[in-house]
DNA sequence: GTAATATGCTACCCCAATATAGTATATATT
DNA sequence: AATATATACTATATTGGGGTAGCATATTAC
């Protein structure tokens, strides 16, 4: 289970906002403190916006804000609004379906990994990484 | 922690090999048993014979077969032949390096997460997904 | 009203993984 | 020798994620 160079940008920059709940950021702020390219980095974070998570301003003194609390947010929340449709590895080999009466070797281990760290973001909000995470 | 898509295909290739050992096979039945695109698993085979791993022999009757037991063939030596120097990533949110007192609240899961998966790389053996994966 | 600073939008470019096509070469069967 | 069936090799398309460029639009400061 991996994610996309987009979502770990995502889950920085909302994870810096959250330290910073409350202040209004703009995207060049953000680039500066997170070195994502600036102009990809506009562009999620209008697709953030567009998703609910992030309310924008225009103009100066604009910028984008959480538009829920940080400790309403949960992280499969974030992963969900940036990767859409994408979908997840099922079985190990990549196989579409499996139609094995005992499960393989690799079956055991594969799934529980998908599924801690999927219960991870499940239940980890944006609040419990603001902290720690970015300073 | 994902896979390229041509490392699942290279394991579920090997993995059937496997569970027919000592038997000469063409990239052509293994294309019509794995579904894999043949012009594309025949390049891959043809790495993994250059790699090592298999034999090939040509012309008629021709084919591929491991060029070691399936008992001392680990899936992680397979994943590393294949995905070569691809870099595994190490910080959750893909920061290249991490300059935190404290980890964060995705650190721990995350990296259990990864090193179960690699363990069960360097243990689990051909011979071991051989009988129960494929029919 | 004009300049400065924001977001919003559209149209590209780049690259690596994936996939396909065609040809050359080796070998067993006949 | 001819044919069929393999691998080996090379070149080329396709695709999606990532990144860039430029202009339109909104809003504040002066
Ligand atoms: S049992 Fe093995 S082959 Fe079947 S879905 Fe699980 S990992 Fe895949
Ligand atoms: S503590 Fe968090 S931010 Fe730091 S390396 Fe670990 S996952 Fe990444």
């Amino acid at each position: 289970m991996t994610f996309t160079r987009t979502t770990e940008y995502a889950l920085r920059a909302l994870g810096y906002m959250a330290s910073r709940e409350g202040e209004m950021l703009s995207a060049d702020q953000l680039h500066a403190k997170l070195k994502i390219p600036k102009k990809y980095l506009q562009r999620l974070l209008t697709d953030l916006k567009r998703s609910g998570l992030l309310k924008s301003v225009r103009g100066r003194n604009g910028g984008f804000i959480l538009s829920r609390r940080t400790g309403d947010i949960t992280l499969a929340e974030i992963v969900h609004a940036v990767e859409g449709t994408r979908t997840r590895p099922e079985c190990f080999f990549g196989f579409a379906k499996c139609a094995l009466d005992v499960p393989c070797a690799m079956h055991d281990v594969w799934i529980r990994s998908q599924s801690t760290v999927q219960e991870a973001l499940q239940t980890t909000r944006l609040a419990d990484i603001a902290g720690t995470t970015f300073r």
